[in-house]
DNA sequence: CCCCAGTCCTGCGGGC
DNA sequence: TGCCCGCAGGACTGGG
């Protein structure tokens, strides 16, 4: 499930593709149920075969392809947004029927980009400047969780009465953090994932904003969590090694690592699962 | 504002 | 051994 450590990846893998030119675009064949690709391919061609591809950026759990004009200002932005099984590919990817988009570029280390989803729950776009401030802009998406400061951090969240746990998967108080991370973040902090954010003092906040720093870079030091069903990986289809550094998620009845004593508690919040330690959480 | 359930979709693992 | 069902959750939507 790419959260940003894992999109972060992604960005990453495919950086070498900047300076070279976009010279094929395609909806791979052989597809029983596409996935949401817009405008048109037609369309999409006409804008962006022959254009030079001037940055790659991500903007929370997506990766953004810059096309045409200048790093800083591009024309159009292909949106590559993986959701739950998505991949960003460039070497050698599957010719399978869960290929649903490919691009050739020419004069650059990165000669190809594959989008792979399995579930099919992703989609391609491309938009303008125009688009991408109404669809992904500030009103939509908050800071990037890797780049927030603390300070804006604890405004977002301590006025809320939500759950903590849930806020942090709202998308517009920050970016990037997912169900995965958002309970490791939890743990290290020692913060109960069922604790109402106006609730949770400010040394807290300081503490898990600590905390989500240090393990989403972590995280994208070891290339993102690959879990157990495979669905993540980078972008040379190779596993990410954080799975191997997580303390609750997914360990329901295991015991805790930092206390040694309780079992990892599962609970659903927001119809999504949370694992945490009642000893160390209060 | 917030919450909740439903939607999309495939592969898997548990249970019988 | 084989089959069926429920679950996994990112983002969005509609109703309360």
């Amino acid at each position: 499930m790419p959260e940003l450590p894992e999109v972060e990846t992604m960005r990453r893998g495919i950086l070498g593709a900047v300076g070279g030119k976009i010279t094929l675009v395609e909806k791979t064949r052989c597809l029983k149920k596409p996935i949401s690709i817009t405008p048109s391919i037609a369309q999409i061609r006409r804008r962006i075969i022959g254009k030079r591809i001037t940055n790659v950026d991500r903007i929370g759990k997506r990766v953004v392809v810059c096309v045409g004009g200048t790093a800083e200002k591009a024309n159009d932005f292909l949106i590559l947004e993986p959701r739950m099984t998505g991949l960003v590919l460039v070497a050698n990817p599957p010719t399978d029927e869960h290929m649903r988009f490919r691009m050739e570029i020419a004069g650059s280390d990165v000669d190809e980009i594959g989008f792979w989803d399995r579930r099919g729950l992703g989609n391609v776009r491309l938009l303008n400047q125009t688009e991408l401030n109404e669809q992904l802009g500030p009103s939509k998406i908050g800071p990037d969780a890797i780049k927030i400061s603390a300070g804006e951090f604890f405004e977002r969240f301590s006025a809320s009465g939500r759950e903590i746990k849930v806020a942090l998967l709202d998308q517009k108080l920050i970016a990037g953090v997912g169900n995965l991370y958002a309970s490791e973040m939890l743990h290290l902090a020692k913060i109960h994932p069922q604790r109402k954010c106006n609730e949770i003092k400010k040394p807290s906040y300081t503490k898990l904003h600590e905390k989500m720093l240090d393990i989403l870079l972590d995280a994208i030091k070891h290339e993102g969590s690959t879990l157990s069903d495979g669905t993540y990986r980078n972008a040379l289809n190779k596993d990410g090694s954080y799975q191997n550094m997580h303390q609750v998620y997914d360990r329901a009845d295991e015991i805790c690592f930092t206390c040694k004593k309780n079992k990892v508690i599962r609970v659903v919040q927001a119809q999504r699962a949370t694992f945490f330690c009642r000893r160390c959480q209060r």
